[in-house]
DNA sequence: TTAACGTTTTCTTATATAGCCTGATACA
DNA sequence: TGTATCAGGCTATATAAGAAAACGTTAA
């Protein structure tokens, strides 16, 4: 079982756009534009919400959702508030997709990490423990990286969908009750 | 050697995780 | 002044976007 931390999309509003007026415009609690230290426009439609960031080509990314019905609503609201200011046309087609997943799980048991990425296998582990205090572990079957910490606690990233993180969880499960059985 | 151009890297944001380090504060 | 505790920042991972900087390569 695992919980998402934060999803991540992408979609494209296909116009180019005036950042600077875009901002000024914006009926939305939040926006911050500062070209001196990056260049996309940063828009919050509620106070500590999911963060939306809006390039010039009328590209845009949302970070920040713990769900993926957060996300889609997130997306649907910022395009309907661009609409209503004329900005696109309220049927546009934005093409959003869902790039990445963050979820968190766990083994239910404390884990030897030299252990562990010797059994796993030293082409698909990365661990250094004076760099990082996790076990990086990339299986060859998932689209996904896990962080595998020594208390069992799992951090699951790279995933496009809750199923693919889901399944590497369960991979990954698997792999340590056959080589750290007790 | 220098200029010009092309390619690559860095930056920024969100988020979980845990260990280490540093700085600030509190108390003896 | 010395020690203890706490908070915050950094480390690493993925992903999108695009500007800017830092490279590397080639030609004059």
């Amino acid at each position: 079982m695992v919980e998402i931390a934060n999803a991540v999309g992408s979609g494209d509003v296909g116009v180019e756009l005036d950042i600077a007026e875009v901002e000024a415009d914006l009926p939305v609690p939040y926006t911050e534009y500062d070209p001196e230290n990056y260049h996309g426009l940063y828009v919050r439609l509620v106070e500590d919400g999911p963060l939306i960031t809006l390039y010039r080509s009328g590209k845009y990314i949302i970070s920040g959702c713990s769900s993926f019905e957060e996300l889609h609503e997130t997306n649907r609201a910022f395009l309907q508030t661009l609409a209503e200011l004329d900005i696109i046309n309220s049927s546009i087609e934005t093409g959003f997709t869902v790039q990445n997943v963050v979820c968190t799980g766990e083994l239910q048991r404390s884990v030897n990490l030299n252990t562990l990425s010797i059994g796993l296998g030293l082409e698909v582990v990365e661990y250094e423990p004076e760099q990082f205090p996790g076990l990086i572990y990339r299986p060859p079957d998932f689209p996904a990286v896990l962080l595998v910490f020594a208390n069992g606690n799992v951090v699951i990233t790279g995933a496009a969908d809750v199923e693919t993180a889901e399944e590497a969880f369960n991979h990954l499960q698997t792999k340590v009750e056959g080589l750290l059985a007790d």
